[in-house]
RNA sequence: GGGAGCAUAGCUCAGUUGGUUUAGAGCAUCUGCCUUACAAGCAGAGGGUCGGGGGUUCGAUUCCCUCUGCUCCCACCA
C-alpha cells in the first residue's frame, strides 16, 4: 500500500463524519447505560462561528467522546438562539436595504421576514460545527423558538406571574435606542469614554425673572436641563447657605424650579451644584423620588429632544448637546467646559449609549428564589471550574437586583399578558384563557376587546430553560408534574462549558429554573473557559480584523490539528492568545501520527524469527508506560485539566512511542520484524489511538480502521477507551535511567564529534539493570556494555554519571584531560552545595523534629545520594590526574 | 469608587493543602544531521537569583504584609 509522506486531512474529515452520522453514532436514546449528558450554549441563530465557539465546542467534543468511549451513554444536544435583539435588528437592516421600513408593516408581516431569515441564515453555525468535528446528537437539535421550547417559555412566564414573582411596572431602564428596547441591567456594557463637563449659569429666580445673582452647576448632559426638576446642593454645604430655600431659572426656557437639599450631592465635585433631572438619570431619578419632584421626560424612544423640550424638537440628543452647547455660549449661560472622562453605558447588542429612561416594563423578583442557587455552588453540589469564579458568583447572587424581562420587540416570545379596555390585565398560557379569565372580571367581554402585550420577553427569559425544556418542554412552568422519560434520564445534566462572561446571565438562572421545576442542579461542572485572544492579547474582534476564519483555519490545519492548537495552550478560565503556530503544531502532529503509522504498517513480517531481546525489554516497558499515562491522564480529566491531559499523550505519543519504542523495535535496514513485537507495536498503536481519539478524531479514526480489518459499522469513537492494567514502577525507572546514559553517549558523540555510526564501549558501575544493556547497545551504537572493573588504569575517556550510577566511554586520544577535569570540578561545586543544603537541614534539630518523617527520609537519602556521587567524582578527579 | 485574580525560561503556561535530588513542560532559539516513517523531521545543547521589598517558619515559587505592573468583574460623583 502505498501512503502519501503527508497527511492529508481533506481526504479523511468528511468521509467519517458522513461515516458516524450514517451509523447513527452521535444519536442517543435513554437506555439502560449511564447518561453523559451536556446542552450546547446555544449560539445565536444568525451567527457564524468563531475562535470562542470553536475552542468551547472542541472542548465538550472531547469530554463527550471521551464519555462514550467510557461506556457512558453521550448525549450532546446542539441548538441555537433566537437571540431577539441581535436577529431583530439584522432583520430590520435586511429589511432597510430592501427599502422596508418596519415601523410601516404589521407585526405579523415582520416576523414572516424574520422566519425566513432564520431558515435561511439559521444554523449555519451547526454546519461549520460539523466540520470541527462535534459529535452532535443532531435529532434533537433545538431552537429557543421551536413552538414546543416557546410554550414552555410561556408557562414558565404564566407561572411565575402566578406566583407573585412577576410584576409590571414603572421604573428605571436601560434603554436602548438603536435596538428600541429596554435591556437588562447585564446587557449593558459600561466604557470609559472621553466627555466634557459643562458648567453653566442657573439664575436665582425672582418671582420668575432673573436676579442678578446665579449658580453654577455643572452636568455632561446640557440637552437635558430643559428636564430639569430641581438644582440641588448638599445640605451642609456653607458655601450655598443663602440659597436654600430659593428657585432658579433654567437657562433658554426660563423655567422656574427649587434648590432643593440632598446629601447625595458631593460638595468636592464640579462646582457642588447637581442639576437633577429625575427622567433621565437613575440617581436623579431617586433624589426626585424623595423630593416628590415632577418628572419631565423631554427625549423620545430615538432620543430625540420631544415637544416637552420646548426648544431643538427633533433633534437627537448627540447634535442637541452641540446645539444646545452654543446656544449657551452665545448667550452667556456657559462658563467653562472641562474634559472629563466619565463611565457612559452602552447596550451590548447593538453598541448603542443606554439612554436611562423611566418606562413600564416587566420585572421578575430575584432576591429569593435566587437563594437556592447561591447555596448549590457553595456547597460545592455544581463545581465552577476554575474555582475562583465562586466569589463572583456569590456576590453577584447576593445583590442579585430584579430582573428587567420585557423587551420592545416582536422576535421572541411575546408577553402572554392581556389589557382589558379598563387597563386591569389577565395572565394565561393562551388567548382563550385569557378570555376565560377576563370574563370572571367583565363577564360580556369578548376577545376581540382583550389587547396582547405587545413586548417579547428576554432572550435569557427562554435560555434559562434550554436544559429542561430540550427533553421535556411541558415541564418548566410545572414542577409539580413527574418529568417524562428523556428528562429523567438526562437531567441533571453533567458538563456545561461555557464562557464566564455569562455565568450570571445564563448560568445562574438555569441553576434557578433547574431548582424551580426539577427541584435539581441542571449541571454538576461548569468549565468555563477564557477568551481567545490574538498574539498580542487583544480580543478577537471583526473591527480589528484579528480574528483567523475558522473555517479556512480548517481547511488549512485539518479540523484535528485546529483542535490539538487550540486545546494545548488552554488550561480552564484562562485567556488563550492564539497564535497560527499552535495550529501548526496541531497538524505536524497529526502527521507526526501518520508516519509513525506508515513506518509500522511498511514493515514485512517474519513468522519464524523469535522475540530479540531488547524488543522484549521495550514491549513490557511501554506497556507499563502506557498503563501509568492512562492512570495520569484519567487524573488531568478529573481535574478538567484537559491540557495536560493533551500534553501528556502528545509527549507519549512523540517521545516515547516515537522516538524511542519505534527506534527500539524497528527492524535493521532489509530485515523483517517478528509476530511478538509486531502484534504488540499494533496493540500499542490500536491503544494510542484510542486514548487520542476525543481529541483528534478524524485522524485517529482514519488509521484505526485500517490497522486491523474493521467490519462496516465498527468504529473507534464507539471502542472502548483503554484502561490500565498494574503497572511496575521500577520496570519504567530502570529504563529511565538506560534512556539517560543513552542521552548522555550521544551528547559526547556530538560535542565530541564521534559519528554516531562509530561503534564505542560503555562501562558502568552502578544500578543499570543487565537487561537494558542490550536497549543502551542499540540506542547508542554502544559494542560492548562492561562493569567498570574492567576498565584499564589510566584509560582515556569521557564520564558522566546519571543518578548514583557512573557511566565511562573510553575515547582514545580524543578526550582533552583538563576539560574532563573541569567539567568533573564544576559538578563536583554544584553537588556540594547541594549537599550543604541538605545537610544544614538535616543538622537542624528542629526540623527533624517538626518535619513529617517521609521528608526527613527523603533528605537522608539526597544525602546519601549525594555522597555516593561526590566519592565517585572525586575518584574519577584523582584518575585524571593520574 | 468597591471586589477578585494574575506576575515563574524569549513566548504560552504547569508547579495539587510549605519539604520530592538547590524549579518543569511545550513552542521558539542554538549546534550537528536530507540516518531507507516523518525537514510538518532526527539527535544534542543552552536558557529562570520564580515582579521588587519585608515578614512568618527549621525550611517559602508556595503562607502573610507592602510596593510596582497588568487583567477581569461589579458600581451611572453630575
Amino acid at each position: 500500500m502505498e501512503i502519501p509522506a503527508k497527511y492529508d486531512p481533506s481526504q479523511t474529515e468528511s468521509k467519517w463524519y458522513e461515516y458516524w452520522l450514517n451509523n447513527g453514532f452521535f444519536h442517543s436514546e435513554p437506555n439502560e447505560k449511564k447518561a453523559y449528558t451536556v446542552v450546547i450554549p446555544p449560539p445565536n441563530v444568525t451567527g457564524v462561528l468563531h475562535m470562542g465557539h470553536m475552542l468551547n465546542n472542541t472542548i465538550q467534543d472531547v469530554l463527550v467522546r471521551r464519555a462514550r468511549m467510557l461506556g457512558k451513554n453521550a448525549c450532546w444536544v446542539p441548538g441555537t438562539d433566537h437571540a431577539s435583539i441581535a436577529t431583530e435588528a439584522k432583520v430590520v437592516a435586511k429589511l432597510k436595504e430592501e427599502g422596508i421600513d418596519k415601523s410601516n408593516i404589521s407585526r405579523d408581516e415582520f416576523l414572516k421576514h424574520a422566519w425566513e431569515w432564520k431558515e435561511k441564515h439559521g444554523g449555519i453555525i451547526l454546519e461549520q460545527l460539523r466540520k470541527l468535528g462535534a459529535s452532535c446528537d443532531w435529532e434533537r437539535t433545538s431552537f429557543t423558538m421551536d413552538p414546543m421550547l416557546s410554550k414552555a417559555v410561556i408557562n414558565t412566564f404564566v407561572y411565575f406571574y402566578n406566583k407573585g414573582l412577576i410584576y409590571r411596572g414603572v421604573r428605571m431602564v436601560n434603554w436602548d435606542p438603536e435596538g428600541q428596547t429596554a435591556v437588562s441591567d447585564e446587557e449593558v456594557i459600561h466604557r470609559d469614554t472621553p466627555s466634557t463637563l459643562y458648567y453653566i449659569k442657573y439664575y436665582i429666580s425672582d418671582n420668575g425673572t432673573p436676579s442678578q445673582s446665579y449658580i453654577i452647576i455643572a452636568t455632561t448632559r446640557p440637552e437635558t436641563i430643559m428636564a430639569d426638576s430641581a438644582v440641588c446642593i448638599h445640605p451642609d454645604d456653607e458655601r450655598y447657605l443663602n440659597l436654600k430655600g430659593k428657585k432658579v431659572l433654567i437657562p433658554l426656557i426660563n423655567k422656574e424650579i427649587p434648590i432643593i437639599e440632598d446629601s447625595y450631592v458631593s460638595m468636592d465635585f464640579g462646582t457642588g451644584c447637581l442639576k437633577i433631572t429625575p427622567a433621565h438619570d437613575i440617581n436623579d431619578y431617586e433624589i426626585g423620588l424623595r423630593h416628590n419632584l415632577p418628572v419631565t421626560d423631554i427625549l423620545d424612544n430615538y432620543a430625540r429632544l420631544n415637544e416637552n423640550a420646548q426648544i431643538l424638537v427633533g433633534e437627537d440628543r448627540f447634535s442637541a448637546r452641540k446645539a444646545i452647547e452654543n446656544m449657551l455660549n452665545e448667550s452667556g449661560y456657559l462658563i467653562k467646559k472641562e474634559q472629563y472622562n466619565s463611565q457612559i453605558g452602552y447596550s451590548e447588542r447593538t453598541n448603542a449609549v443606554i439612554e436611562p429612561r423611566l418606562s413600564l416594563q416587566w420585572f421578575m423578583k430575584m432576591s429569593e428564589i435566587a437563594k437556592p442557587a447561591l447555596d448549590v455552588v457553595m456547597e460545592d453540589k455544581i463545581r465552577l471550574i476554575p474555582d475562583k469564579y465562586r466569589n463572583t458568583y456569590r456576590h453577584w447572587m447576593e445583590s442579585v437586583k430584579d430582573w428587567c424581562i420585557s423587551r420592545q420587540l416582536w422576535w421572541g416570545q411575546q408577553i402572554p399578558a392581556w389589557y382589558l379596555p379598563d387597563g386591569r390585565l389577565v395572565v394565561a398560557a393562551d388567548s382563550g384563557s385569557a378570555l376565560t379569565l377576563a370574563k370572571e372580571m367583565v363577564p360580556q367581554i369578548t376577545l376581540d376587546e382583550l389587547r396582547q402585550d405587545p413586548d417579547v420577553l428576554d432572550t435569557w427569559f427562554s435560555s434559562w430553560l434550554w436544559p429542561i425544556s430540550v427533553f421535556d418542554p411541558e415541564k418548566p412552568g410545572f414542577p409539580e408534574r413527574e418529568a417524562n422519560r428523556e428528562l429523567s434520564y438526562y437531567y441533571p445534566t453533567d458538563d456545561l462549558v461555557t464562557a464566564p462572561e455569562i455565568l450570571f446571565f445564563w448560568v445562574a438562572r438555569m441553576i434557578i429554573a433547574g431548582n424551580e421545576f426539577c427541584s435539581d442542579i441542571p449541571f454538576k461542572n461548569v468549565y468555563l473557559t477564557g477568551t481567545v485572544r490574538d498574539k498580542l492579547g487583544r480580543k478577537m474582534s471583526k473591527s480589528l480584523g484579528n480574528s483567523p476564519d475558522p473555517v479556512k483555519l480548517m481547511e488549512s490545519y485539518g479540523a484535528d490539528g485546529v483542535r490539538v492548537g487550540m486545546l494545548l495552550c488552554s488550561s480552564a478560565g484562562n485567556d488563550i492568545l492564539y497564535d497560527d503556530s499552535q495550529v501548526e503544531q496541531g497538524r505536524n502532529f497529526s502527521n507526526k501520527i501518520w508516519n509513525a503509522y506508515r513506518l509500522v504498517k511498511g514493515w514485512e513480517r517474519d513468522p519464524d524469527a523469535t522475540i530479540p531481546e531488547h524488543s522484549a525489554v521495550a514491549v513490557n516497558w511501554f506497556d507499563n508506560l502506557l498503563s501509568q499515562s492512562i492512570e495520569t491522564i484519567n487524573d488531568h480529566f478529573e481535574k478538567f485539566r484537559l491540557s495536560d491531559a493533551l500534553m501528556t499523550l502528545y509527549k507519549l505519543f512523540w517521545d516515547d512511542f516515537c522516538a524511542w519504542y519505534l527506534e527500539l523495535i524497528k527492524p535493521q535496514f532489509g530485515k523483517r520484524i517478528d509476530l511478538v513485537t509486531y502484534n504488540s507495536t499494533l496493540q500499542f498503536f490500536d491503544k494510542l489511538l484510542r486514548m487520542l481519539h476525543p481529541f483528534i478524531p478524524f485522524i485517529t479514526e482514519e488509521l484505526w480502521q485500517n490497522i486491523y480489518e474493521r467490519e462496516d459499522g465498527e468504529s473507534i469513537m464507539i471502542s472502548q477507551m483503554p484502561v490500565a492494567a498494574s503497572w511496575s514502577e521500577k520496570t519504567i525507572s530502570s529504563f529511565n535511567l538506560s534512556k539517560s546514559a543513552i542521552v548522555n553517549v550521544r551528547s559526547i558523540r556530538q560535542s565530541k564529534g564521534i559519528s554516531p555510526k562509530e561503534e564505542l564501549t560503555l562501562f558502568v558501575k552502578g544500578d543499570l539493570s543487565p537487561d537494558m544493556y542490550c536497549i543502551v547497545k542499540r540506542m547508542a551504537n554502544i559494542s560492548n556494555v562492561c562493569d567498570i572493573s574492567s576498565k584499564e588504569e589510566g584509560m582515556s575517556g569521557a564520564s558522566f554519571m546519571s543518578e548514583t550510577t557512573e557511566f565511562f566511554v573510553p575515547l582514545a586520544g580524543l578526550t582533552d584531560v583538563n576539560e574532563e577535569l573541569k567539567k568533573i570540578e564544576s559538578e563536583l561545586k554544584h553537588l556540594e552545595g547541594f549537599l550543604k543544603t541538605v545537610n544544614s537541614k538535616l543538622s537542624n534539630e528542629k526540623f527533624i523534629s517538626s518535619a513529617p518523617p517521609t521528608v526527613v527520609e527523603n533528605e537522608l537519602k539526597k544525602r546519601s545520594d549525594a555522597g555516593i556521587k561526590i566519592e565517585k567524582l572525586n575518584q574519577l578527579k584523582q584518575e585524571l590526574k593520574k
